[in-house]
DNA sequence: ATGACGGATCTAATCCGA
């Protein structure tokens, strides 16, 4: 079977419902996993999502900040978050989706940002950052013998080509070598391979997110890639390709971040 | 690029994002 999957940081799934749903009905993606849905448990817009033909839900929300949601076609079981830094906030859900030829585990990440200082001594949300990473890597893509696929707003652009200026970034909180040298840990730590980088050549630059601050982000193109997808070996040899939708930037009320979409033949 | 935007919040000015 094809399996179709997509992560989006949407910057409130309220606000953006209008184009979550325009979204499902291009692209129609088996599993969506949102970032950022900005809202508590009960507001999430699953009545409409449900309509959309995304029956089952894991939702982990709360006031006002973060939130992750895993939406699908296909059944959802042993859904669960785990509380990183135990901080009390909302950046991971996992699930175990039943695919029709066996069951794949998804882990749903968004990662803290950083703040604006990157020296943990000084800016306890970097430090956040790096604990939050460093107990990432105990995730191991292939726990209990479920293969695992790990997408999310990870918010390190790793590789030079991730972001626009390398030289210009290396000290801006998303590029800063503690963070892409921790990340790379993470990923080998769990036997994770980078599947966005296994379709897309890493000398070619490739982006997900555009600040709003720019007004012409299309043409000054100061993006970064800060959103992935990782699979177990056994999964990412299976996928079959990786689209990007940096048009979705350009739509009506955007998000600053695109969805991106991995397909695989399982 | 220390922010020109845009989101949520006891709706007004404040905090947050990256």
């Amino acid at each position: 079977m094809t399996f179709k999957l997509a992560t989006w940081n949407i910057n409130s799934v309220r606000l953006r419902l209008p184009i979550v749903e325009q979204f499902l009905a291009d692209h129609a993606p088996d599993v969506l996993c949102l970032q950022e849905i900005k809202c508590i448990n009960d507001a999430f817009p699953g009545k409409a999502l449900k309509k959309a033909g995304y029956e089952h839900h894991a939702v982990h929300g709360q006031k006002g900040y973060h939130g992750v949601a895993i939406i699908s076609r296909l059944p959802l079981r042993d859904i669960a978050s785990t509380d990183y830094c135990k901080m009390g906030d909302t950046r991971h859900v996992e699930a175990i989706v039943e695919t029709g030829t066996g069951p794949v585990r998804m882990h749903n990440f968004y990662v803290p940002a950083g703040g604006d200082v990157p020296d943990r001594e000084k800016n306890p949300k970097f430090d956040h950052k790096l604990r939050f990473l460093d107990e990432m890597r105990q995730l191991d893509a292939e726990a209990g013998a479920v293969p695992s696929i790990l997408v999310g707003d990870l918010n390190i652009a790793p590789l030079e080509t991730d972001v626009w200026s390398h030289k210009q970034l290396l000290k801006v909180v998303s590029h800063t070598p503690v963070e892409t040298e921790t990340l790379n840990d993470v990923q080998a730590a769990g036997g994770w391979e980078d599947v966005m980088r296994r379709h897309i050549d890493p000398a070619e630059t490739l982006f997900t997110w555009w600040s709003y601050r720019s007004p012409n982000w299309s043409e000054s193109n100061k993006g970064r890639r800060l959103d992935h997808v990782w699979a177990a070996p056994r999964l990412a040899e299976r996928s079959t390709g990786i689209e990007v939708l940096r048009d979705a930037r350009g739509w009506e009320k955007p998000s600053d971040h695109v969805p991106v979409i991995a397909t695989f033949d399982l």
